[in-house]
DNA sequence: GTGCGCAATATTGTATACAATATTTTCGTA
DNA sequence: TACGAAAATATTGTATACAATATTGCGCAC
């Protein structure tokens, strides 16, 4: 589920204009811009990029796959706001697929693979530094999907990047660390074991890693927040 | 991607046509009625549905991203062909995520489970005894969605059930063994395990029946079969 | 007869028109 | 004033029309 460059694996002839509204979009709800269960009028997206509202809804549809939004038939598309245990369930799926996805990484990381890791993370630092808190939490969220990439398992690297994808929607909804710097220190550790080539340290960050995100979601008490009280209660 | 109830999940009014397609069209590749590769006309299936071409595009691209239909921008859909490599990558994942599962399962499973997968295998029986194959294997691959449901994880429920509808597909390209009765075995050992909420037994029986099918896969000479000559070269 | 190029046809991509449903506003009554 | 029903409005669902692209068939040159 990468919307990033969704329908530009195709061969040639121009990408589909629907995969840039989805990138877009995609982006938006990353970055937090547009926060869980903000109204996506078809009408009014059909305006802003300047396409029918076909393109929208095809767009629409292919965010409401990756569960990044909701719609409601004859009620329209909102940014998806997920519930406790949806978040739950995805950190635990994450659990379940990254810690391995991320031993076989380390087996297969290259040179340029750790090169590539580590401008990345500058990038992070950069956007850190300029104070931009959505963009550095997209890119942190991406290093996740770049890992999985070395392992080279398009299969369960669409399943993460999917649930990374949700992540950030539940990282808006329920973060409740003050700084996101912290995780810094576990992706530096995280690539020196890929580079070292260190399967079973990978492997065990990637899932401490994991369980100190998701350790640091409060989960428990319910989440009235947002603008979706007629959706809980309906 | 359960197709088969696909927008009935929502609250009230009439199911949406494009989720009976959808559920129509899965049902037929599940039970391979339709071959990788087949050409799916928008035209052609509006009609045969009695529905608009709008209707019909939905339900592809909702099957696009099951992965049980290809789309090429400009040329159509086509029924899934999922070369070696994506066969395997849809059981190495399967490993990954169903044997844990299925072990979460016996920890949660209640008689009322029991009985009804117990149930699900009668009606597997009785499907081979009327010789229909296919009929049988899409139930024999239900049974693997049912126990993952056990384990009330929706998420990973998900992922499995996109990944069996997957198998689905490489089983009709690259099945080489005669009878699919031996399965019958694993399945009936699972139930017991289950049944006796043994999580390590569970777990192992899921792992080693998985690997019995996809030792049972032919993945290593090329598949030129099916209606696809020109995009294996092209 | 074979191969190439252009025209004819068919099929998909996108926009728009119309229908069905939901939401909001208005107005009347208690 | 508060509540509720019904009309008015807005929004989504579906069908159709038109545009763009690909495929096919024909004819001509070599």
């Amino acid at each position: 589920m990468n919307f990033s460059d969704a329908g530009t694996t195709k061969v040639l002839g121009k990408p589909t204009s629907s995969a840039a509204v989805t990138a877009s979009l995609s982006r938006a709800i990353h970055e937090h811009r547009l926060s869980p269960g903000t109204k996506l009028g078809e009408y009014e997206l059909a305006e802003i990029y300047h396409v029918s509202r076909t393109i929208i809804r095809t767009s629409l549809q292919s965010l409401a796959y990756g569960k990044l939004v909701e719609i409601h038939r004859n009620r329209g598309a909102f940014v998806a706001h997920p519930t406790p245990q949806e978040a739950r369930e995805v950190f635990e799926a994450r659990e379940l697929l990254e810690p391995r996805t991320a031993g076989t990484a380390a087996q297969k990381a290259t040179k340029e693979d750790i090169r590539f890791l580590r401008s990345h993370i500058e990038n992070e630092h950069a956007a850190l530094a300029k104070n931009d808190r959505g963009l550095a939490l997209y890119l942190s969220g991406q290093l996740h999907v770049h890992i999985a990439r070395i392992a080279a398992q398009t299969t369960i690297t669409g399943f993460i990047e999917a649930l990374i994808a949700r992540s950030s929607l539940i990282v808006a909804l329920y973060w409740k660390r003050e700084s996101a710097l912290c995780e810094s220190y576990a992706h530096h550790a995280l690539i020196l074991a890929l580079e070292k080539n260190d399967e079973a340290a990978a492997e065990g960050l990637m899932r401490s890693h994991l369980v100190d995100i998701h350790s640091a979601l409060e989960l428990h008490n319910t989440p009235t927040v947002g603008a979706s009280l007629k959706e809980i209660l309906g």
